[in-house]
DNA sequence: AATTATTAAATGAACGTTCAATTAATAAAC
DNA sequence: GTTTATTAATTGAACGTTCATTTAATAATT
């Protein structure tokens, strides 16, 4: 006979949110049910209401888990070392397929387009682009006091910067060949390196 | 009393969708209903049914249109002129507000979350953006052959200029501060033309 | 014994869709 | 030009299903 495990609140939930996470990737987050996660958690649907409140507030929960994860990605670029290192390692971490597999397009769509209605929600990405956009604005300063960057508005810059990042990571599936990933991301650093105007040796 | 107006196939359809697109931007795609769409429009639920056949090929219907206002800026970019002129003219069009305002972005991340899962809105999606693609590798060799700009890979060029677009109108909403989306746009044109290696005069 | 995890059962509301009936517009016949 | 058929637009009611949530009961841990 089937075993039902038996969890507490700290494992439980995370288990729950998982499981929601997967469903939305299978089926949408607009058919996206407590009963679909409750059955792919393996428990009852009102054991997720229980944890959760509602399940407004395990969306919530989601989004926040889910944009740790790219918080986690900002907060591991390197902040220090040989300056060309420094920005080697930088342009290849970002252009990685760890970057670009971070979390399921399906989620963090239906995530951005929620920020849309949702101030919280949007509260949330000002915070983490926030934090993206002052990493790069220090790093900038730094190559440009190294000599290793010449560049006039380091705002623009870090605004080209940003830009690039997102639109290749988010929107390079509608217009790159099949397998042509990695030759994407070195064009990609190829072009960052022209917007921060990286002095070639 | 109130008169209702009776309308046929050709003017009734566009009325619904219309409304379908208002109501996903209120409410969001995962709480557009028929019955919601069929109140915005001001008719019943059955006749949204009756002329789509399901709420399925309403979306996709939809998913054509939105996609339309998108490929009928991209048909409208300039393709003759005076190679200087032409490649300002570019610029400006594609960092305007016509462009940035094309389409409501609750809408469009909406469908692009959808696209993951439809091979019918993927595979559009994937139209779309080739011929953005392909415009844009044709005007890069014409303006190279000008002598306007000077790239070495004509092919990365344009990926990143692509990139660059996208993620500069879809994502500036969350690092940029209100008020300052033309400084945005000029940043985003000056680090356009390092990317593709425009010859200052 | 008290707390925590979990399910069972039941709720009313909303879901997309079907079908038959009704109303209005159009075309044909007179 | 009026009446008669035909088609198109639209509604109303009802379908079974799923929705998120509540309340009460049960099982396991502490």
């Amino acid at each position: 006979m089937k075993e039902r495990e038996r969890l507490n609140a700290e494992h439980r939930k995370p288990a729950i949110l998982k499981a929601f996470y997967e469903v939305i990737e299978t089926v949408g987050f607009e058919n996206a049910s407590v009963a679909k996660v409750a059955k792919q958690a393996g428990v009852h649907a009102s054991l997720v209401i229980h944890y959760f409140g509602s399940k407004e507030r395990m969306v919530l929960d989601l989004v926040d888990e889910v944009l740790l994860t790219y918080a986690d990605l900002i907060r591991k670029l390197p902040d220090s070392g040989e300056p060309r290192k420094r920005l080697e390692r930088l342009l290849e971490l970002i252009w990685s397929r760890e970057w670009h597999e971070a979390a399921s397009f399906s989620v963090v769509f239906s995530f951005l387009a929620l920020s849309q209605r949702d101030e919280r929600v949007m509260k949330r990405l000002h915070t983490l682009y926030e934090r993206y956009g002052n990493y790069l604005r220090e790093q900038v300063r730094f190559f440009a006091d190294a000599g290793v960057i010449q560049v006039a508005d380091p705002e623009a810059a870090a605004q080209g910067f940003i830009s690039l990042s997102e639109g290749s990571h988010y929107f390079c599936r509608f217009h790159i060949e099949n397998g042509t990933f990695d030759a994407h991301c070195r064009n990609m650093i190829q072009a960052a390196k022209r917007i921060l105007g990286v002095i070639e040796t």
